[in-house]
DNA sequence: AATGATACTCGGC
DNA sequence: TTACGGCCGAGTATCATT
């Protein structure tokens, strides 16, 4: 019988500033990623959880956090440099104590500990595990405990924060049972409204749906995905993940159809990025351009290449992509960016999405 | 039929 | 009442090539 944990690290940006500034210590926390195109512009990345008693949550623009603020409330910039330098550290923590591993996000991870034998061995795990991220870095996290991956992410975050939360195999129906739909993973605004259509608002009334049902209006794919997910059913290994693209996108200072501009802003989100291609040893075969017009429409825009690592090459895809966009589309643009994906790795292993698919399919 | 390229949507954090 | 970041990945549809 698989054992898995999911870990998550709890408000985890706002956390690292508590622990590093003394004078903000037990007070409500917002952290904030300004666009710089005026003085408030931007959104809420995270608040721990005194600001989110105020009703203040990821997000939510800066303007508007700052009118549900107190006097005591503090606002900072995210400093993402640091915290995913944090990160790594603990997911090394993590990782120790994981047969197999696999980080999902800077403050999440799951951990294969099936080799614990019984639920009381990883639950054992499992306060070690806090207590040795409580006594390094400061901060508390979440955990869950499950037969796989699907129903440990729901048992994380069935208790938040510092919360650990055990679901053994006879009671994952009736744990899930007990959810609105909203909070299984991957069922976000658009898949609650096609859901409520078909009148099912609890996990337990999509698991008792019938698949043809579900299909008219989801499509084939989705409907498995979703009954499987009601039913609690994820087969997916713990592995290793790699990188699957790598991009950069910026705020102009302006709203603007000025090709220069525009471009101007690609090329230094570009530099930037490139600078991470080098030291991840990364080459690449394709480039986007990413436009969101002024009224947040988003467009893609991109090209595949012969293999390269080079600056130039993603320069003179991104002015071509940006030159042609222009042509056909009389739009004024808000924010700019750049992707490379199709990534390709130093040892010649091609990591595309497809290929990868292939052998988990052969693994099985 | 399989694979790849492209543009786009959805969702999580 | 409006307000609005910067990432990442999964997945869909469609068309072209092999």
């Amino acid at each position: 019988m698989r054992i898995i944990i999911h870990a998550d690290l709890d408000s985890f940006y706002a956390s690292l500033e508590e622990q590093r500034k003394d004078e903000i210590k037990g007070k409500p926390i917002v952290i904030c990623m300004f666009s710089g195109r005026s003085q408030d512009s931007g959104a809420v990345a995270t608040a721990n959880y005194k600001a989110r008693a105020l009703g203040i949550k990821a997000g939510m623009p800066i303007v508007f956090a700052k009118r549900r603020a107190n006097s005591d409330t503090v606002f900072l910039p995210a400093d993402l440099e640091y915290y995913r330098s944090e990160s790594a550290k603990i997911m090394e923590v993590f990782e120790s104590y994981a047969d197999s591993f696999q980080q999902v996000s800077i403050d999440e991870a799951y951990l294969d500990v099936s080799s614990c034998d019984s639920l009381d061995g990883a639950e054992q795990k499992a306060n070690e595990i806090k207590e040795e991220i409580r006594k390094e870095f400061g901060m508390t996290c979440s955990i869950g405990i499950a037969p796989n991956k699907l129903v440990a992410k729901m048992a994380s975050r069935f208790r938040k924060p510092d919360g650990l939360t055990i679901v053994e195999e006879k009671d994952v129906k009736g744990f899930l049972a007990s959810l609105a739909v909203d909070k299984l993973h991957g069922v976000g605004g658009k898949t609650v409204e096609a859901l409520a259509a078909l009148g099912i608002k609890a996990v337990s009334e999509l698991a008792e749906c019938t698949l043809e049902k579900l299909e008219r209006t989801l499509g084939k794919n989705k409907a498995r995905l979703l009954k499987d997910k009601a039913l609690g059913i994820d087969d997916s290994p713990v592995t290793g993940q790699v990188a699957k693209q790598m991009s950069r996108i910026g705020t102009l200072k302006d709203d603007t159809k000025d090709f220069s501009a525009i471009y101007e802003k690609i090329d230094q989100l570009s530099r930037e990025m490139h600078k991470k291609i080098v030291k991840n040893k990364t080459y690449f075969r394709t480039v986007s351009i990413i436009i969101i017009a002024s009224d947040l429409e988003a467009f893609t825009r991109g090209k595949t290449i012969e293999k390269t690592n080079k600056l130039e090459d993603v320069l003179d895809s991104a002015k071509e992509l940006l030159k042609d966009f222009l042509d056909e589309h009389d739009v004024m643009v808000r924010r700019a960016g750049i992707r490379v994906s199709n990534l390709v790795y130093e040892n010649g292993a091609e990591k595309t999405a497809e290929r990868k698919e292939g052998l988990q399919r052969f693994l099985k």
